[in-house]
DNA sequence: ATATGTGCAAACTCTTTGCATGGAG
DNA sequence: CTCCATGCAAAGAGTTTGCACATAT
């Protein structure tokens, strides 16, 4: 059974306490001004397993790598900034999108970025 | 000014050949059928120049890094197949996608893709 | 003739894994 | 007291770069 460590901890404070997707590098930077001696291994593993659990999920944006986000949120999308690669959720969602694949192909998901400067970076 | 090269001209002709986004990877596959010594740092120069000319386009797409499509197709989205990992494209796109994004934030962009399982891969 | 392009190998970045030690139960 | 989890360092995957040689112009 999992254990409940103070790294384990760190790490889902860190994503409660963000609002948005976050990838490995961005958890470990947060959870070290909580735990320095926290280690890139360890955020790793925990991301896996968290997501493993269903208390994370994962989102594949693209560029810098898989991203995770906690699990409970409804279905929403994500924008982009190109300033400060952060990513942040969007909430709504266009109607029918599944009926956009070609003929034959089977759509079991979807994911809409959209690109520009988030407010920080204007 | 570029030169004319013989690996040019065949990294062109692979993408003029297949419709659709490639990896780095890709290229080098199928291009390495027609000039066995062909290298995949040549690959990534060469698609890096002809995305800088304008001849290609990026294609950020979740999972396995950039791939390049010919920049001349008109606006279109993708199809990644989660079997095979190739990636298609998709002409229609919903309307109105710029609006969706939060307040505050400035779009300049956007990309959706479809998941599932392409026509050869069900 | 000249300078850009190529191939190879080394360097880098991001992620995963092996192993000895640490700590939760 | 047991094992699972951690930190470190090494190993992998994908991409980029330095250098000597090849070749388009």
């Amino acid at each position: 059974m999992q254990r409940d460590t103070r790294q384990r901890r760190v790490i889902r404070r860190v994503f409660m306490n963000v609002g948005r997707p976050l990838t490995a590098g961005e958890v470990l930077e947060r959870g070290q001004r909580m735990m320095p001696s926290l280690g890139l291994a360890t955020v790793y593993r925990n991301v896996k397993i968290l997501a493993g659990e269903g208390w994370l999920s994962e989102v594949e944006l693209p560029g810098g790598g898989l991203r995770y986000e906690l699990a409970e949120r409804p279905h929403h999308h994500h924008f982009l900034c190109r300033v400060c690669d952060s990513a942040f959720d969007v909430d709504r969602c266009p109607d029918k999108v599944e009926e956009l694949a070609p003929e034959g192909f089977e759509v079991d998901g979807h994911e809409l970025i959209l690109f520009g400067r988030c407010a920080a970076c204007r």
